[in-house]
DNA sequence: ACTGGCACTCGACTGTACCGAGTGCCAGTC
DNA sequence: GACTGGCACTCGGTACAGTCGAGTGCCAGT
């Protein structure tokens, strides 16, 4: 495509502004606030390309010019640079994390963290089971026919379930069935969990065999098929900014797909390691979030990857800092899961 | 005051009315859509008197009238009676909340019930610990300074911290830590249990003074001071129905309201045994939520309240419907909760 | 290849006029 | 004395015309 360098920072220069000013930006404004070296005229004709290549347009007939998803999209991929975050926001974080108790914690400081440093909507996604392995499996007898299981995994995660089981088990056999439990499923990870359930099943003693049956059903789909993932979320009220003008006026369909995890956790689920992905409006493949963008990374201790994080906002965003606190915080998390 | 059957109904016709088309409600409509039997002239008088005793007022001056908050306030008091449900809703709570498999499952059914059900923003506090007695405590061996500790209570609340012994502790006398604990604690509500974690540290044998004193520092903070309360939303999209006109075009001051967790708490938090409480824009303490309304209950199995639970939404809301849901929803919650 | 100039477009704003829903008041009626 | 019909009045909403100005596209000139 015929985009030399000046045209490049024209865009840039737009996009900039537009993210600064939230107003259409005209070609008189663009060489007053930018050092183009050109007149005007000049920056017209290149905005005339610009246009027709479809990474800018027009609101109305005589306005300034706007900045298309795919005009963000090129400034993402080759026009920014990321922004080497403040002392103060890296204080922030620090501050913010240090004293964190346990997983809830975390999470929760972090997605609050999150909202606060980019302004926006913050999602952080626990540590997702299938990437965690079993640590302790543990048996809490409630009365002769009933149990809680408890399960402790690798990631800090603790989820529990109430057993209903079919006859009164003795006390020592449910410490019998405590410790084949964790004999045979402590250290696996949970995604290959289902076989070894299955096996501790057959190989069970007679007597422990209709209790270990209702056990294994309840673990398969507790730990396994059921609410695997968890999320946090937080600032929504940044939604609110910027007057009515991003998201075309109506919240309602962002609000809506806020409430759907599922809708959440794919957009930031899929982890891949150390990358940090930009979805910008309709790259979506939520149509509610047509007018939304997302900024997401996966964190973990080290570089494991356990979980998701990040943050939606208006496309109008300001990419290169979000994008650096994204990954900032993300790193400082799997640091803090690290040292447990 | 002076207020004379027929300016009840006039102020009751206004409230409905009014709820309804969210337009100003003058005098011709209203006495066509009321059987009121008397001239559009004579509800002017009426209103007027209404008006003057701060029931109603005008928008505008040509404008029709609106209910204030101190109207609304004497329409839910004296004027409206508890819809009773419709079997279709019956239904639709019964379905919806059968199948729950554990706390977290009912809690989240349940706030999306009532959010659906009302068309608003629902609110569901977790039993609350204070309310609730211990059931059991568990310590789990992670490493030999590490202990997971979990506690069960009666409600189905399950918490648990990471404890950092101060030393290596071996492993029966974990098993003599937990049956110490147990055997002091299970049983006492969560309130009163500082005396007897006090008490746990001082009458324990020597070489587990230590990790027990450790271990009560963090049984009192976890289950006694620190985040105690948990709280589940659902419906935030629902604000954004009626336009703008509800909230007086601004949804900023809800939206961060709603995510001040002890705000929430403050709301539905101080049930009182078996009354609704129906808070009216300005009646709320709360700046940020001068705007709304909220209607809250509390549940628990049989007649004692461990949590609550209610919805929030514009003034400009159908009391007597709303009011009804959420008394159904919060005692088919108790009885849910009953038979665990 | 860039620039200055110019005619043009069109949204935003202003002022005027008008319509109609709704009111308050008053004299008249049952 | 309580209610009603009638009437003058208010004022928000809408429609219309006119002006202003930011911004554009195009073209001739350097």
């Amino acid at each position: 495509m015929g985009l030399d360098d000046r045209k490049l920072a024209v865009l840039r220069a737009i996009v900039e502004d537009y993210v600064a000013t939230q107003e259409p930006v005209g070609s008189k404004a663009l060489v007053e606030r930018h050092q183009l070296g050109v007149s005007p005229a000049t920056v017209r004709n290149d905005m005339a390309v610009l246009e027709e290549e479809g990474y800018i347009r027009q609101p109305h007939t005589s306005a300034g010019r706007v900045p298309t998803d795919r005009g963000y999209r090129l400034f993402v991929d080759r026009l920014s640079r990321v922004k080497p975050l403040s002392p103060a926001e890296r204080r922030a974080i620090e501050r913010f994390l240090v004293g964190a108790v346990d997983l809830d914690d975390v999470v929760h400081r972090t997605v609050r963290l999150l909202a606060q440093l980019t302004r926006q909507v913050a999602v952080v996604q626990y540590p997702s089971l299938a990437r965690s392995s079993v640590r302790h499996l543990e048996l809490v007898p409630i009365s002769t026919t009933r149990l809680m299981l408890v399960m402790i995994a690798d990631t800090g995660r603790v989820e529990q379930r109430l057993v209903e089981l079919p006859a009164p088990v003795p006390a020592n056999d449910v410490t019998d069935l405590r410790r084949l439990v964790n004999e045979k499923l402590v250290g696996s990870r949970l995604s290959e969990t289902p076989p070894l359930v299955q096996a501790l099943v057959e190989e069970s003693p007679p007597q422990l065999r209709p209790a270990m049956t209702t056990l294994s059903t309840v673990l398969l789909e507790t730990l396994v098929e059921r609410h695997e993932e968890r999320l946090a979320l937080a600032g929504t009220a940044n939604l609110t900014r910027g007057g009515l003008l991003d998201f075309q006026g109506s919240l309602r369909p962002i609000l809506e797909a806020l409430e759907e995890e599922v809708v959440l956790l794919k957009l930031i689920g899929e982890a891949e390691p150390s990358t940090t992905r930009v979805l910008i409006g309709d790259e979506n493949e939520v149509d509610n979030l047509r007018a939304a963008s997302v900024v997401s990374t996966g964190y973990g201790p080290g570089a494991t990857i356990v979980g998701g994080l990040g943050v939606l906002g208006p496309t109008r965003m300001d990419y290169p800092g979000t994008i650096a606190t994204v990954r900032a915080v993300a790193r400082y998390v799997g640091e803090l899961l690290a040292q447990n």
